[in-house]
DNA sequence: TAAAAACTTTACCTTAACGTAAACTTCATG
DNA sequence: CATGAAGTTTACGTTAAGGTAAAGTTTTTA
């Protein structure tokens, strides 16, 4: 089986993940992503799209570019000593925290603006009436 | 019964929420907070120190001070005009759509954090074995 | 009452995450 | 083959969210 290995231009991500060039380069820039060449020009692989989705996703959450490199070396990192490990899972903790006190702030959010969209479809109702 | 006026210095919520008086000052620079004055002195009520609460939950949420804002308009806004309420319900649904991508998100994440982590202890295991 | 502590304003500095512009190269195609 | 699209680098500009320093006022306290 020889499959297609497929390969994306920085346009090509650029349209369908809809940020800029200048954006993609930036990434790299900082170290999140390293596509190959082809001369000057950058190529795309599976993975680096996968990346790019996950710096994506971290920014929604608020994280830095820094951070989500960060995340990146915990999985790419070297596990080979106790001492990583441990390094590791204390970091992990930590970003674990952090999320799940992220969920409580936005479980509470959610329910106070819905509180507040019931308040005014109710006071609608009475201004249309 | 006259309860105690409570009040707090800018510094009592510097400390209490651990922020800088300088950003304290700056979020009211921003329109966020009004505190009110004896002489010079700001003097910060219970519901400013709401606010204050408020505006830290939204940070840790990713809102930039602008949209905070723009959530406290929410809450104060003139509930009179039926444009108005219309306005304000489609602000209020683009932003639980918002936290309810962010709440995916995160889920998402915490369940690959949790997966990683179990790798890890798994190997912490092997190699002290 | 004098000195220290806490408050104030003004103003310039810093960092992250790009935007924007200039000037150049490579490649497809009418 | 020249021209236009897409790629590249370099470099300066911009915005948000404060940090930091200077210079002054007010309040507390020994």
């Amino acid at each position: 089986m020889i499959e297609s290995q497929k390969t994306y231009s920085i346009s090509d991500l650029a349209k369908e993940f809809e940020v800029t060039t200048r954006s993609i380069r930036f990434y790299e820039d900082q170290s999140l992503i390293k596509p190959s060449r082809r001369g000057q020009t950058r190529i795309y692989s599976p993975q680096d799209r996968v990346r790019l989705k996950l710096i994506l996703r971290g920014k929604r959450l608020g994280f830095s570019l820094a951070e989500t490199r960060r995340l990146f070396d915990l999985y790419d990192a070297d596990r080979s000593s106790v001492q990583q490990l441990h390094t590791m899972l204390s970091l992990i903790d930590e970003k674990k925290e952090h999320l799940q006190q992220q969920m409580e702030d936005i479980t509470v959010v959610l329910m106070e603006l819905s509180s507040v969209e019931t308040r005014c479809q109710s006071e609608l109702k009475d201004l249309i009436k």
